[in-house]
DNA sequence: TTGTAAGCGTTATCAC
DNA sequence: GTGATAACGCTTACAA
């Protein structure tokens, strides 16, 4: 802006007055810095601005892990809409290691972003919500619910509870969830299936390796005649246990249907079509960034927002 | 630093000493400012650390499309290695327009970033070379080749080769590629043909969508009863071409082989298992960040790096 | 070994 | 309308 002034013979704070689009400037003048600054491909510097005190028009969007599809294309859509209102974001990727998720908070903080969108790993810790409370920058939990924090995300159990009512409309008898005892997804899928289905005969299923799931799914299989419905965390344990049943001559989905989760692309072209759970990543990514934005604009104490938004389901041929 | 400076009687540098881990200051005013700083949990402001003049550690990174398997591998890397040297990146999804590929160059020039990687869309356009020249930012070009500046990526045209070699042997007799005309891999894949197979029995193929794919490879397979070798540009396309074969009624590889792009962890789950091109992506951010970094470390003209990577094959069942 | 002073490129607050 | 001037939080001479 300096080198501008001199040139044009103005002052360097008229230059920014022009440059921020200030009415109260001679047109004459206007024209003649703006020229100047086209012709020399003048680019703002965004770290003095910040440092000035106004907005650095920074997100700070940390991840778990950018290579799962899902997060993939929540971080681009959050993207998209930090565009919208002329953010930048900054990504980090905690690979679900805390140490990593506390360490990036604090580079964000170095760079004093106006914001930061967190898919949060130890959100239930009460250690983590003291934490991020003192961060005094404001902090939007995407994915998950945090105790006290904004919160967009998708409401697992009554997704879960939906792909019961839908397996239990289909004529599926016994049931298999893949994935941890605690996922609120298995949670509502329990729930659902609480009076409807004897208790005994919904179970879940965490593996490590592939042949490892083939053994169990045949023991489990070979437990009953009833027809098996199959719930999976999500669409890559699904793939799985298509082929493992397929291994194992299990027809889909007269003797067992598998249901995915997160409805990726490739579902589509299964054979069977897999059935699966889509989330609105989208409108999550939406609602996220503006109630950020709005948090931005209007500092101080709200009440934490709770937004759980509902999946829908994908029935296909698996199902 | 002021803040800390005053609770602790040092001056406001002695300060800046301490924290970055200068020598010539005193043990006990060491302790003294070290504790403070930890007691108020300070954190550097990196803006102003910028404006100063030192490094930003920074680093823009522009991909094409972040929702692409392929790419957040990729980015997950790039941040893993940007990670170990210190810097954070700014994510920049260009969406194959270039538009925005310009606007967001600007962008990462306000941010004053250290460096660059780009996935470019236009590097063949000497408007865009031209435009890249006067940034006097160091930018490396990652997946693509681009002329005059530090490029590392995958040779296309070679793996392409690799693949017309692994179909021949595999006894495949006409052949077909799905994408474009101009692509390296293409390229490569014709070069290798020729005088192998008759020209006429290689063609390309690029559809819109599913019913299209479908309509074109069942005109393509009634031309002729020769095994067909089907070379996919990547592996969406290769699980849409498996899924239409199978519709087709046509056995794989006793009629159609297929092979895909990207080499995806889907592949391996399908049935067939779907034979892939594999990119080393590990490889690939670690040599491009690496190249940034020396850039960044040693500013001044150096000739373009020009890096061709080579992909493997992980030939599988569907081949 | 420590402190003083200047400067990085902005925006904001004043006078004029 | 426009120009001084201060301030943001840091690093880097230079002086003591």
């Amino acid at each position: 802006m300096t080198e501008i002034a001199r040139l044009t013979n103005v002052s360097q704070p008229t230059v920014s007055r022009v440059l921020n689009g200030n009415q109260n400037v001679a047109p004459e003048i206007r024209e003649r810095v703006l020229a100047c600054a086209r012709e020399h491909d003048y680019q703002l510097n965004a770290l003095a601005k910040g440092l000035q005190g106004s907005r650095t028009q920074l997100l700070g969007v940390l991840v778990t892990d950018i290579s799962n599809g899902f997060f993939a294309d929540l971080t681009k859509q959050i993207e998209i809409e930090a565009r919208k209102n002329g953010c930048s974001i900054i990504l980090f990727n905690s690979d679900y290691d805390p140490v990593k998720e506390q360490e990036y908070l604090d580079v964000v903080r170095r760079y004093r972003v106006d914001g930061v969108l967190a898919v949060p790993i130890r959100e239930t810790s009460a250690e983590w919500q003291e934490y991020v409370k003192k961060l005094d920058v404001p902090i939007v939990s995407v994915t998950r619910r945090a105790e006290n924090l904004d919160s967009v995300y998708v409401d697992h159990p009554q997704a879960g509870a939906m792909v019961a009512e839908h397996l239990l409309a289909r004529g599926f008898e016994r049931f298999l969830f893949i994935g941890k005892e605690y996922d609120g997804k298995y949670v509502g899928f329990r729930q659902a299936m609480a009076g409807r289905a004897p208790a005994a005969q919904t179970a879940n299923l965490v593996y490590q390796d592939y042949a490892q799931l083939q053994d169990a799914l045949r023991v489990w299989l070979q437990a009953s005649e009833a027809r098996a419905g199959i719930f999976a965390g999500n669409d890559i344990y699904a793939l799985q246990v298509l082929a493992a049943l397929r291994g194992l001559g299990v027809s889909i989905p007269a003797e067992a249907g598998v249901i995915g989760f997160d409805n990726t692309s490739t579902g589509r072209y299964l054979t069977p079509q897999l059935s699966s759970v889509s989330q609105p990543i989208e409108l999550m990514a939406r609602e996220a960034v503006s109630r950020l934005m709005y948090r931005i604009e209007h500092p101080g104490r709200h009440p934490a927002l709770d937004l759980p938004l509902q999946a829908s389901l994908a029935a296909r041929e698996s199902s």
